[in-house]
DNA sequence: TCTGGGGTCCTAGGACCC
DNA sequence: TCTGGGGTCCTAGGACCC
């Protein structure tokens, strides 16, 4: 698949069209713990959260490709997974065994910062999705046209000189897809990992795509794969030859998001990762319990955390949320806005065991505290996005403040807000926002 | 497969305002 | 007093992604 050009691409469409990638690496954390541990090269590698050396409590975060052959999966109980593949330790001389580690985000970030280094060094804009997940767009770096006396692209030049020097100077693998569009690009980022490459032209997306299950589709989860299979869609091809005024009755407007990202149509521009939206923090108990002292404790621990998590990043808060699972699996959420935003752990702490009181008997297996409707005092953003030359704008928020000048404040206890912490009239009024030097449009793409 | 943790976006109903 | 229509904000839930 690498390399191949497909025919009848007009001289036009490559020249109008983007190029985007998509550098995804392959099982990262899995990665990571092999290179500092160069022995499990090749060997199965579960890294498990939650988990510790010698337990069966916790959930797989990544496991590597060989780890898989055994049928594990991410999200799948440490218990289970064990099941299928035993301890390297435990295991019997002539049985397979596997190597279970506990996550180490701390690890896992500073070798993803080295190879974020190297995206932006290769690109203008990338967009961080994840961890281990990127978009850049290359277009004024590169260009659709073929080598001479070669049928390869530029553009997939450019795409294998990512991955080699994420693997020379990092040592970690990762899967690169290059399109002409953002969706098109993670499509083929998946489809030949690990250590892929995947080049898909303009003018042959559709075709790209059409035999592909519609699941592949970034946006399809289990609920619309099973309905759209209810409509007789199985492939992206079905999808895209779909009528999609019935599309958009059925899905709203996804449906018609979905249906043209099946044809290979998708006009987002890759933008910056913005700030966060909201942040939170959540913890299950071992088994469900309805000690409501036990319930309070781990609330009034996971507010601390996010008030802190908050203030480290600058982040003012205007809403303060619960999460209560209950059996089987319900969420239930709460939620209380104030009047305007605060720093104020204390309050954090109020609200969410307030919130929580409604649920003091139920039987609870999860709770969550979260914090949304942020706005940021800090004049540099540097430190949260890796950018560098941050503008002066004072503070970024989302929402008119003002606004809700007499909205209820439970108990009250936001009344007494200093003023110099409300969030100043900046250019957001105008829907514009000075960015990173250069003006740009809101988070709101 | 019944389930870990951290996110995003969308929808729908109700309150409230003009 | 009843009624209309448009808009915004808030809350809750759902689907999805990594």
């Amino acid at each position: 698949m690498a390399g191949e050009t497909l025919p009848g691409v007009t001289r036009k469409e490559r020249a109008d069209a983007r190029i985007v990638l998509h550098v995804d690496m392959d099982c990262f954390y899995a990665s990571c713990e092999r290179l500092r541990e160069p022995e499990l090269r090749g060997e199965p590698v579960v890294v498990g959260m939650g988990y510790e050396a010698g337990e069966s409590f916790g959930a797989v975060a990544t496991a590597s490709y060989e780890a898989r052959e055994y049928g594990i999966d991410s999200a799948q109980p440490i218990s289970q997974a064990l099941e299928r593949l035993p301890q390297i330790e435990n295991a019997a001389d002539d049985e397979p065994g596997g190597h279970y580690r506990p996550v180490d985000m701390e690890f896992y970030k500073s070798v993803a910062s080295e190879v974020k280094e190297i995206l932006h060094d290769c690109a203008d804009v990338v967009r961080e999705v994840s961890i281990d997940e990127a978009y850049l767009d290359v277009t004024d770096r590169t260009a659709w046209q073929t080598v001479e006396g070669d049928d390869r692209t530029l553009a997939e030049g450019v795409g294998r000189h990512v991955k080699q020097r994420i693997s020379r100077e990092v040592g970690v693998p990762a899967s690169v897809g290059v399109a002409p569009n953002m969706s098109a690009a993670k499509v083929a980022s998946d489809h030949d990992k690990p250590n892929g490459l995947v080049v898909v032209p303009p003018g042959s997306v559709s075709e790209f795509l059409a035999p592909l299950s519609v699941t592949e589709v970034h946006g399809v989860g289990p609920v619309t794969a099973r309905k759209m299979a209810e409509m007789g869609i199985q492939t992206a091809g079905d999808l895209a030859a779909a009528d999609p005024s019935t599309l958009e009755e059925r899905f709203g407007s996804r449906g018609r998001e979905l249906y043209d990202r099946a044809r290979g149509v998708d006009d987002r521009a890759v933008t910056p990762t913005g700030r966060p939206k909201s942040l939170s923090r959540e913890s299950a108990f071992a088994e469900a319990t309805e000690d409501t002292e036990e319930k309070a404790n781990v609330v009034t621990a996971l507010a601390a955390d996010v008030a802190e998590r908050a203030r480290s990043r600058g982040a003012m808060y205007r809403t303060i949320g619960i999460k209560v699972v209950t059996p089987p699996y319900d969420v239930n959420t709460r939620a209380q806005s104030l009047s305007g935003p605060v720093d104020d752990p204390e309050l954090v702490r109020e609200v969410a065991l307030d919130l929580l009181s409604e649920f003091e008997d139920a039987a609870t297996r999860k709770v969550g505290v979260r914090v949304s409707n942020l706005s940021f005092t800090d004049a540099d953003q540097s430190s949260l996005d890796g950018w560098e030359g941050a503008s002066a704008s004072a503070t970024e928020d989302a929402t008119t403040a003002g606004a809700m000048e007499d909205a209820p404040v439970a108990d009250s206890p936001a009344e007494d807000i200093p003023a110099a912490e409300q969030p100043t009239e900046d250019a957001e009024d105008s829907g514009w926002a000075a960015e990173n030097g250069q003006v740009s449009l809101g988070d709101f793409d």
